[in-house]
RNA sequence: GGCCCCUUGGUCAAGCGGUUAAGACACCGGCCUUUCACGCCGGUAACAGGGGUUCGAGUCCCCUAGGGGUCACCA
């Protein structure tokens, strides 16, 4: 059985997109389903665009998702080199090949002339194709004009009648007619292959199995196919991968928010969420099940299960995912990830990890993005500063706020233990005793303790602040009702 | 515009000739409860339209419409 050889094949001129890393993901996910390779390729042939830095964020992207490769630029592997790059003397030896067999041909045509030749067409009103001008060059001249120095492309002799007929894993059988085609460039006029070229001749030489890439590539894939046909060479299978879409069902951009993997890191998603909803995107296990981890979806992956029609991506859904990995992921982990800040280093210059690690585990249900964690701790590490509005209204502007506050002072005071259990208990008691509900001291305890209306279980966030800085922020809340009731009165 | 692909609730989607057309997110109720989340229970909501084929069509075929892709010396 031949070996099963995929690849990723990412241009490196912009951020990594998260099509781009649904691709490589379903690319991974076939190479691991059957023990095959996945492959990593820069496609930088375009020299004006293309930029290290890009290739540098692509490969982190990548491997921040956790997707790894088994040959690339970076580790290399027998069908290197892995950077297009550092493959033209590769092209141009095909590109000689096709020259001497006559399947192409020099153009000597100028932009211009070429400007030319579609402003006419557009004035017929008919389908602008390239005229063939050159082909009928005599071949031992316009080899003359080469090496004299003209500039000149290498353009494929297309045939002009008859179809061509791309057998698609996803989309079964697609036939274009050749007559729609002109004779593309393979070869600019610098001497660098063009994207269609470069790809058929290094999917062939590195022996890649199938091709897995996005549909915007569909149209392509005749024209990639007669290149293997002048080359005699067999073709690969074909997979064409649904586009993603903007919740407008137009094609996403940088004005629809997040894009790129790099941002959905930076707001904080976590890259088990971000895979999830990758994979789900196109592909479906068949079953009800939504949360999965990669590795359990390696063993079901197939391009059966692949959907044809495009997907529009849902932000909420992620984040709800988001949601479950940070309750699920280890507090351990997540300070460290929320380490990152620097406001949180500061609280670590007063604190201990330990002690970070276990105000996380209180909050890490209540999260849906990592900043959420960090807002949600702030209070076990900075004073109370104020209090919530609404909340202060509510439960600090009332008649006897001073005199439950007063009540919790004195549990909190009177309490040794200080445990879940002793602080409820002497808590609950104190309401019967006054004959008022548990939640009337609770609710102003709460906005004391925390300067907000909701948090965790108001006895986990006591325990944690400790007792004497429970002490110390109830009292201030009581000043800080002297001095509203003061103020009022003065009005 | 030519060519190509696609079309089940707002979104992701199951379905592969016979189902009360799953499930998830979102939304709306309710329960739980010290708040907010979580969780649990329930609800609203879909086969783009029209023709065929068939005893029977979301499933097969054709047309129309809509969306997307592609038509570069970009990839």
């Amino acid at each position: 059985m031949k070996s099963i050889r995929v690849r990723f094949a990412p241009s490196p001129t912009g951020a990594l997109h998260i099509g781009g890393a649904r691709t490589a993901l379903f690319n991974w996910l076939y190479a691991r389903h059957y023990g095959g390779n996945l492959v990593l390729r820069l496609e930088d042939t375009d020299t004006g665009r293309s930029t290290q830095d890009s290739a540098q964020g692509i490969l982190e992207g990548l491997s921040w998702l956790g997707i790894d490769w088994d040959e690339g630029p970076d580790k290399g592997g027998n069908y290197g080199p892995y950077r297009q790059s550092q493959r033209l003397d590769i092209y141009q030896k095909y590109l000689q090949e096709l020259i001497d067999s006559g399947a192409a041909y020099y153009c000597f045509c100028s932009t211009q002339d070429l400007a030319a030749e579609k402003a006419r067409a557009r004035e017929e009103g008919c389908e602008y194709r390239y005229s063939r001008r050159c082909d009928s060059l005599d071949r031992a001249e316009a080899l003359q004009r080469v090496k004299s120095g003209e500039a000149a492309v290498i353009r494929l002799r297309v045939p002009s009648t008859g179809t061509t007929r791309v057998d698609d894993l996803i989309r079964g059988e697609v036939e274009f007619a050749n007559s729609l085609m002109d004779d593309f460039i393979i070869a600019k006029s610098d001497g660098w292959p063009t994207y269609n070229f470069a790809v058929v001749v290094d999917d062939h030489l590195m022996a890649i199995s199938h091709v897995i890439r996005a549909e915007e590539h569909l149209s392509n894939t005749p024209r990639q196919i007669l290149i293997y046909q002048a080359l005699n060479w067999p073709l690969p299978q074909f997979a064409h991968v649904s586009m993603i879409l903007a919740p407008d069902r137009s094609k996403l951009s940088k004005r629809h928010g997040a894009t790129s993997v790099q941002e959905f890191r930076e707001l904080g998603y976590l890259p088990q969420a971000l895979l999830n909803y990758l994979a789900l995107l196109g592909w479906s296990s068949g079953t009800d099940q939504d949360l999965w981890d990669v590795n359990d979806i390696i063993p079901l992956f197939n391009l059966d299960h692949v959907s044809r029609s495009a997907a529009v991506y849902d932000l909420e859904k992620l984040t709800w995912m988001n949601g479950y990995y940070i309750s699920q992921a280890q507090s351990e982990l997540l300070a460290e990830e929320i380490m990152r800040a620097d406001r949180v280093k500061a609280w670590l210059s007063s604190s201990t990890m330990g002690h970070l690690i276990e105000v996380v585990e209180l909050i890490k249900g209540r999260a849906k993005l990592i900043p959420d964690l960090i807002d949600a701790a702030a209070y076990f590490f900075e004073p109370v500063s104020g209090y919530d509005e609404k909340g202060a209204k509510k439960h600090f502007a009332r008649e006897n706020s001073m005199e439950l506050l007063q009540a919790d002072l004195e549990v909190f005071s009177a309490d040794q233990d200080f445990t879940l259990q002793s602080l409820e208990t002497a808590l609950r008691n104190k309401a019967s005793a006054l004959n008022v509900k548990a939640a009337d001291l609770i609710h102003p305890l709460r906005l004391a303790l925390t300067g907000r209306t909701n948090s965790p279980g108001i006895f986990e966030v006591a325990v944690l602040l400790g007792r004497d800085r429970c002490i110390e922020r109830i009292k201030q809340a009581m000043g800080w009702i002297d001095q509203n009731q003061a103020n009022h009165r003065l009005q």
